[in-house]
RNA sequence: GGCGCCGUAGCCAAGCGGUAAGGCAGUGGAUUGCAAAUCCACCAUCCCCGGUUCGAUCCCGGGCGGCGCCUCCA
């Protein structure tokens, strides 16, 4: 089965054909650095990270270009609250973002391109829009003017009409059409600003992706990417700029991915309201109403805790993990809860490495694994039982990244694979004493390499999870080993009760204490 | 008002024409001094009503319910 993708454009799946075969070309709106990322700014990288991943497993050559929007509206009001420059600002957040991808995994963008280091590419842009007509100055601003561009509404699927009607597009006698967006807009004083032909001002908002996708990428790229709240104007207007200077298409498949959502406690309150039966003054309804939407609104809601502050008490592991559980295009539920369920999940992963530690004296994470398909990890010959399951999982595992990235059902096959691992270390009792069989022990690697190839391509269990422990730990360390030393005369005399309490009272200390055949293996929990 | 999305077990979540992957939780069994971990087994007819079809969770129509965008929020 070839790749399949889903295009907003098209509004349907469509098979995968890039402009040059063998290359990808992918750009992804980045963020305004003016404010912390939160986790809704982290959905992006994640996705199109392990789509990179993956064309690059397929055998794509990939180039993934994401923007970082320093000057804005935003940045400007935030600098002045802060009193500190726009500069200062955008650089201190532009760091932030850079921290937050790493942890999270996220190390395939191959360029950052700055909106402020690319003012002439944008200028030489909306010149050739002026000069073929497609927009037009007015009073030191620059409109692009929606009506001359025949297709324009293509992307998000409406027309200039229905727009017209019943939106809130800002009234403005000055531009010709409602609709048209600013390519220009002249500076006010104390503002950042620029020279230009139309005078000093700065960039409107969707400029500076058209024309560094272009310099960077060409004027035809195969997958452009970003947030459905993009999609209009921010997208539809970069399509409509981008076509009109070129003549080309633009991008050969748009995707858009779902926005995490915050589940709202408001919306609870309102939708009592009404069970109750008791009409609510519309007031109140619409002030219910409004709460609701804010709180759905991770972005504008204040209370948003920043990426950083949520990588401290969640595994980033956990929330990238989080992340790709479901299909991209669905909206995610964030909440404590069910992060901490993915963690939950994961635990059993994590057991896996170590009793394969156990078992081989490997390392799972120095592995290592085939980076494409064509080189997939062999699965031919004995035992032929395991290989014949591994190999039927691989292939529904790849089938369902061929249909249009979807790491929810890969994550799935990635379940049933450590089941099946397990199974085969239970059934051949290799985490047992005594000898094992090399070629039994030797195929177990070959599945855990598997694992470990097929993992990699959503970003996963790249690296062991930091120790939870603090400064504190040669006290502990020494502690323990005392603790369990006594605990292990105890066992040894059969003194079951004090073994037990031991047992029981670290657990409530948040230390788990396990017996096992070889031996006792304790853990903070 | 316009443009869209979604409704699958207690929760999360794949599948999208041939009688429902997976995870978490739960139940029973193996193992264990007892636990933990692990293994084995069990655990849903897919919001409602019509239609198309030999056959629909999956297609079409109509409801009901939830949600997003149209506001320089990723």
């Amino acid at each position: 089965m070839p790749l399949r993708v889903y295009s907003t454009l098209t509004r349907s799946k469509e098979e995968f054909r890039t402009v040059e075969p063998g290359k990808v070309k992918m750009y992804l709106c980045g963020p305004t650095v003016y404010k912390p990322a939160h986790i809704g700014h982290m959905v992006g990288p994640v996705i199109f990270d392990t789509v990179k991943r993956y064309l690059a497993y397929s055998g794509y050559q990939v180039t993934w270009v994401v923007n970082i929007t320093d000057v804005d509206d935003k940045l400007i009001v935030r600098a002045k609250e802060n009193n500190t420059t726009v500069e200062a600002l955008a650089k201190q957040m532009t760091q932030d973002y850079f921290d937050n991808l790493a942890t999270i995994g996220v190390d395939g963008v191959d360029h950052f391109p700055y909106a402020t280091a690319h003012i002439k590419e944008m200028l030489d842009m909306i010149g050739r829009l002026v000069e073929q007509g497609y927009a037009y100055p007015l009073n030191g601003d620059v409109y692009f003017e929606v009506t001359k561009d025949a297709d324009y509404g293509k992307l998000s699927h409406r027309s200039v009409e229905q727009m017209l009607a019943g939106t809130r597009v800002e009234a403005n006698d000055r531009k010709r059409n409602p609709a048209d967006f600013a390519l220009w807009k002249a500076s006010k004083p104390g503002e950042p600003a620029w020279d230009s032909p139309w005078g000093p001002g700065r960039p409107g908002w969707h400029i500076e992706c058209s024309a560094m996708a272009a310099k960077i990428l060409g004027p035809e790229i195969d997958i452009h990417g970003g947030g459905l709240d993009l999609m209009f104007p921010h997208h539809e207007n970069e399509l409509a700029q981008s076509e009109s200077c070129s003549g080309k298409p633009f991008a050969r498949y748009w995707l858009h991915n779902g926005l995490m959502q915050a589940s709202g406690q408001a919306g609870k309150v309102g939708g009592q309201h009404s069970r109750h039966g008791d009409t609510p003054p519309a007031g109140d309804h619409m002030v219910a109403a409004q709460a609701d939407q804010e709180a759905n609104k991770l972005a504008g809601s204040k209370g948003a805790a920043s990426v950083k502050e949520l990588f401290a008490v969640q595994q980033p592991e956990t929330i990238r993990f989080f992340l790709l559980s479901t299909h991209y295009r669905s909206p995610i539920d964030f909440s404590p809860e069910n992060i901490a369920a993915t963690g939950q999940s994961l635990e059993g992963f994590y057991r896996l490495f170590e009793t394969y530690q156990r078992v081989t004296g490997k390392d799972f994470y120095t592995l290592t694994a085939p980076g494409t398909r064509e080189k997939s990890t062999k699965l031919d010959g004995e035992p032929a039982d395991l290989f014949g399951e591994l190999r039927a999982l691989r292939d529904r595992y790849l089938e369902a990244m061929d249909d249009d990235f979807n790491t929810g059902g890969a994550v799935g096959v990635l379940f049933e694979m450590r089941k099946a691992l397990n199974s085969y270390i239970a059934k051949h009792k290799l985490d047992a004493a005594g000898a094992k069989e090399p070629a039994v022990v030797d195929a177990l690697t070959t599945g855990m390499t598997l694992l470990k190839e097929l993992s990699n391509l959503l970003g996963v269990f790249r690296k062991p999870l930091p120790k939870k422990a603090g400064a504190d730990d040669a006290i502990v360390d020494g502690l323990m080993a005392l603790i369990l030393e006594l605990r292990a005369d105890a066992r040894k005399n059969k003194n079951w009760p004090v073994a037990d309490k031991i047992r029981d009272t670290l657990k409530a200390l948040k230390i788990v204490v396990e017996d096992r055949p070889d031996g006792v293996r304790w853990n903070r929990g």
